[in-house]
DNA sequence: TTTAACCTATGATAATTGTCATGTTTTAGT
DNA sequence: ACTAAAACATGACAATTATCATAGGTTAAA
């Protein structure tokens, strides 16, 4: 199994303040685990008492709203930490966690975490950055969510994915989502969100063949509105 | 000046897991002050160079959306901390604070909180619970506002205000939001918010005396759908 | 290879919400 | 108490979005 110490996953989250000792002893205790695409890798109400790194892959976080509807929160990559939260304050997950893609993911145990958090201020406050900064974007998310509309609501989600997800060589998405995927990102119908990307695509916003999404034209969908 | 190794309030925030000797320190740097109704504590954009914890009063935090309105994304009370997510992320204030009660606001300057998340691990470790219980708090209100109708938003809103906010002897709350403040927490047009409070007063749900709402049927308003 | 399950697509329609217009009431300042 | 400004209220209508129905297409397992 790879060694936490020697791993480049770390440089992109709050492990990169811990030192090597630190590393070392998290590396005996951490396990690695290959999640295949649609596995839960935990669910709402579960107790996770750790947290995962994600070494390779996507995953959704999603919650289940009152109306049965599910509701993805945020879309997490290679290189991020999932499970903080829960872990810090003790309670039992709020969301679930599901693979888009083939994962590996690490797991490293609360005790650890904690021990780390209590003896080591910099990975504290490097932690406390990191949360300060997700907070800021649930916050823009919140205003984008109450303010506005569900077709540009879907093509920010374009414009996200476009910017910060991996490509093929043609520049389509890697991650492929399903429709009703896209409609629990904005919070619409999966009827709807059929309907604005079946219309993106005849505008030539996008292209698509499948599931296959590909933004033609990124100014083109910063202008929807 | 009051002192803040004596104030009650800190017992309802990160600022209790000080030490005697810290909180004699902040406390001789710290500036208290008034805030009326009305008038702006910080703005969208600002640089805060610190943390207010309130003494006493309400004040909403709001974010301008680009379609230019504005939108609630929390109410403050008595014994809350605002300001910490830009004091350490070191950003400029993504929120501005606008005081709905005449307040009374410690400010603490941001070195002193920055030693103190450098030396003591319990303080650092409350502050990452306290953002941790926010991002939860967030990610609900994320799903709520993707999810729910703006009617039952309103009813959310009620019951939350209703159950965490003073009340006088006759029953209605304390704080006095305008129509549009109704408007901007749930993301909605102010005709809207308006239509719906006037609809949930003829059903008897709350009654109204100008600005001032007391919620009558909290378990219709729960019922709201 | 067939079949069943699921996903995508689209029309028709209803429900929700926003916008504009207009009048009334309340509030704050003199 | 008076007046101007602001906030509240409501109707009429338009735009957005959800829901229901139906059908074609894909995929995976038997």
């Amino acid at each position: 199994m790879s060694k936490c110490e020697q791993c480049i996953i770390k440089q992109f989250n709050s492990l990169k303040s811990l030192g090597k000792d630190d590393l070392i002893r998290i590396s005996g205790c951490k396990t690695s685990r290959f999640v295949s695409k649609g596995e839960v890798i935990f669910s709402e109400g579960e107790s996770i008492n750790g947290i995962y790194c994600i070494k390779d892959g996507v995953c959704k976080l999603s919650k289940l709203s009152s109306n049965g509807k599910d509701q993805i929160v945020k879309l997490v990559v290679r290189g991020d930490l999932i499970g903080q939260r829960s872990l810090v304050s003790e309670e039992k997950s709020n969301l679930t966690a599901i693979a888009l893609n083939n994962m590996e993911v690490c797991f490293i145990p609360k005790n650890e975490v904690l021990f780390d958090l209590s003896k080591n201020p910099k990975f504290s406050f490097d932690m406390l950055q990191e949360m300060a900064k997700e907070l800021r974007v649930s916050d823009n998310v919140i205003v984008d969510m109450a303010q506005k509309s569900v077709k540009q609501r879907l093509a920010d989600v374009l414009i996200y994915l476009h910017e910060n997800f991996e490509k093929d060589e043609m520049g389509f998405l890697k991650v492929v989502l399903s429709r009703e995927d896209y409609a629990n990102l904005v919070g619409t119908a999966t009827e709807s969100a059929i309907r604005i990307l079946s219309q993106f695509k005849k505008s030539g916003l996008i292209s698509t063949t499948g599931k296959h999404v590909k933004v033609e034209d990124l100014d083109g969908l910063r202008r929807i509105e």
